[in-house]
DNA sequence: CCGAAAGTTTTAGTGTGGCGAAGTAATAGC
DNA sequence: GCTATTACTTCGCCACACTAAAACTTTCGG
């Protein structure tokens, strides 16, 4: 198998992408001391700016109490910091260190960024489009099939069907 | 910043492409009644067609003795089948099967794929290659990276350095 | 056929992470 | 101010998956 051949067709180069920002994402959480399932909740976090434990627990499906190690791994691993919500002291707003959306984690996104801006020069502007265009709508494509899937998955209950 | 606009920028595509790789990863485990770990798995033995327990072992990183748990997993939920390799009978060899009446893997990415290739005719030939040609280096640079934050973080230590 | 080696499975031990329930702190109602 | 409710945390238990080491089966060499 490609090993590191780095694909011919389209469905190859799809898989192959797909396997590369799995496993980038293995390491990135192993980097940072995290497991896999910790990093995605980190990026919950990242993405929603700032949630409360009780929201975060909706959203990840976990029960109270599995938030709170949680938050406190991701806490001690300085990923995300506690707060009161001033209104509601009883609240626990988990906010994240570095900037919503695209958190500057130890600068291992820039490096990847740069890696990729590197070559990104080798493209006219048209190309620059075209490529941008595809992620957009490749990521659109995924969010659906994702939505779709866990849809299906609620909808044929968890038993192996 | 992008909620779920899906991007302007290079680097925000960088990450909710990722973001939306790995939860759609997660979520075709799920549909199949696999941890995202053991889908991947199964993704290394659907690309290779089949293999040993062993070369599975290595390709994975894992101890034989996990395999022989990951492969139960995957054969019990119908994905795989152990057959005797003719030559040398201690060899278990791994093959995929297209589970009939299981939640069908294939179709989940003919829908992925259809939906790509439907976006795929908005672009010409000249754009395409730029495509292709992004998605070769993205995928490298991914592999480069990755390779260095495992190298780093044996380097630093398994401990909260 | 016998012993060594190779490949996989089994077993025991360990660590992680989740759930559920009780506990603690804060808000709302009386 | 006291009670009920809400929100998070702590605690006990358990399931899962991994590693390491022993066991079992098959193959190869003498």
């Amino acid at each position: 198998m490609a090993q590191d051949g780095t694909g011919q067709r389209g469905e190859d180069l799809g898989w192959e992408l797909s396997t590369a920002v799995v496993l980038f994402h293995e390491a990135v959480a192993q980097r940072l001391g995290l497991s896999a399932a910790d990093h995605r909740a980190l990026g919950v976090v990242s993405r929603a700016g700032s949630l409360t434990a009780g929201e975060l627990a909706q959203r990840t499906g976990l029960s109270p109490g599995a938030v709170t190690g949680l938050v406190d791994r991701l806490e001690s691993a300085g990923h995300v910091r506690r707060t009161r919500d001033p209104a509601d002291r009883r609240r626990v707003v988990i906010v994240p260190v570095s900037a919503p959306g695209r958190p500057d984690l130890s600068g291992i996104f820039r490096d990847l960024g740069a890696a990729m801006a590197g070559f990104g020069g080798d493209y006219d502007e048209q190309q620059i489009r075209a490529i941008q265009d595809y992620l957009v709508k490749t990521i659109r494509v995924l969010r659906e099939q994702t939505r779709r899937l866990s849809a299906e998955a609620a909808a044929e209950g968890p038993g192996d069907g």
